[in-house]
DNA sequence: GCAATAGTGTCTATCAGACAATATAGC
DNA sequence: GCTATATTGTCTGATAGACACTATTGC
């Protein structure tokens, strides 16, 4: 925070007084970044991962399609900022929600300098689908789109979009890359935090369970030990309620619960 | 990025060509935050974590301790501002340098509206001692703290900074925040990357390296499958040398190496 | 009964932890 | 030889993958 660059005199050495620092302070003076938040909502629906775009209406990328996003007001931190704006934008509240990453490439926007903290956020495919086929608060026109992530041996990279047709969508500025991020953390987080019951609705079955953790895994996973691990896991709580009309045997439905170390160690009876 | 805050009107909907917008365009018209980046400068030295402070020498926390840091430049990348930072704060390049989280608590600054994009470095004991004793740029007093990490049953938190005869040092904004995300992050990339080389100089014994992993973990690492799986993991090339002058049977030296798939498997037999 | 999926029990390979035994340096 | 640590080998318990078998629904 010691900066002598002449560009931010107002933050530099020699201010002795710091009531007579802030009185001078001018916060316009000087060159800034602009600071937006965008955030990737995720859902898992038919084996793919879905996110929420938004179609851009002036330049760059007119037409194109960009994850929800916005301004950071300076009066909001950027956790607030990421749920105003999907409350804006998508209409859900309430959400898991997280930072992900900051992208600040200088010639990311050719308008002007902007820095985008990158947050995703996780919805079950119910309400995904209701989000999907509502109106903005500002009318902007949405959809739902498929991510395509077809990484060789070395995962990583850019993930494209395609709508619901499959045809591939042109994403503003560096959207692609949140995107790919946002599905490399995902996988991370996948075996190690509960972030797979964040895209089931409350209760669910094993199987739907399972089905989550390989579209987000993007591989298959083992059917015997997927379950084995989740009911050892202490991360589950039988209803004791059952399917209905599924033309076969019908499963047991879990709820997800974070159970205390006591409880977890009684669970593995 | 559709936004319609009267305070953001530069970037709004109704432009309709992308060159009349950006010739209208004026970047200190309204209000922006600033941004800044901050680098925690990590080594593992004596079974404990350090970083690098840095004195500052105004207000706000005047003569307390902060994480070298500075303004990111309108023309460079948050990743070069990291660099040339760490550069002229710490005199050293070419370290692993990654992207932490971004810190944006409305008041986390008191003079304006500050962003902080933070970032970690990792280094050898050998440099960091080097470093430590050295001379900024813009001769701001530096400091080797001790990171305190005393975390109960539930990790993560804030982490205070020590100095080397063990009292406690004030740290200025949040850096303690930063501070207790560094170790959350390196605890989370342990066991699934190779920050742990990072930490040590080219050639090491697997003592030195189960040493810099019990210290990053804070807990000790049982010592015959550390060796088994390190030295069957293929990141690690036998140099032949042995350890001179220790008083008992010497250690064979190590060398950090990313072997392809085909020699990890041939590295099995 | 048939089809389809849920759920249980068991065997095996792999790996971590524990521990014993041997090796090699300085003194 | 003595001390201290390195290094190797072996045994055991926990867990994942594989597979066989039983259970329960709609039709």
């Amino acid at each position: 925070m010691n900066h002598r660059d002449p560009k931010h005199p107002q933050i530099g050495q020699d201010d002795q007084d710091e009531t007579s620092f802030l009185r001078h302070y001018d916060p316009g003076a000087f060159e800034r970044p602009s600071v937006t938040v965008d955030t990737a909502l995720i859902s898992a629906v038919d084996g793919a991962l879905w996110t929420l775009l938004v179609r851009r209406r002036q330049h760059p990328y007119r037409d194109g399609w960009a994850l929800p996003g916005g301004f950071v007001d300076v009066t909001e931190s950027l956790d607030e900022a990421a749920e105003r704006l999907l409350a804006n934008k998508a209409g859900v509240q309430g959400l898991f929600l997280e930072q992900l990453y900051t992208f600040g490439r200088p010639d990311r926007d050719p308008r002007t300098r902007v820095i985008t903290v990158a947050y995703y956020a996780l919805v079950d495919r119910i309400r995904f689908a209701g989000i999907g086929t509502g109106d903005s608060d500002d009318e902007s026109e949405r959809m739902v789109a498929r991510l395509q992530v077809d990484w060789k041996g070395e995962a990583g990279g850019a993930v494209a979009a395609l709508d619901p047709e499959g045809n591939p969508l042109e994403l503003a500025f560096d959207h692609a890359d949140i995107l790919g991020m946002v599905v490399l953390r995902l996988r991370g987080k996948l075996d190690y935090t509960p972030i797979g019951f964040e895209l089931l609705p409350r209760q669910f079955t094993l199987h739907q369970l399972r089905s989550v953790y390989e579209t987000v895994a993007g591989r298959p996973q083992n059917k015997d030990s997927f379950r084995r691990r989740m009911l050892t896991s202490g991360l589950l709580r039988a209803t004791g309620i059952r399917q209905q009309d599924v033309g076969h045997r019908p499963a047991e439905l879990y709820e997800f619960q974070q159970l205390s170390e006591d409880e977890v160690s009684s669970a593995n009876d």
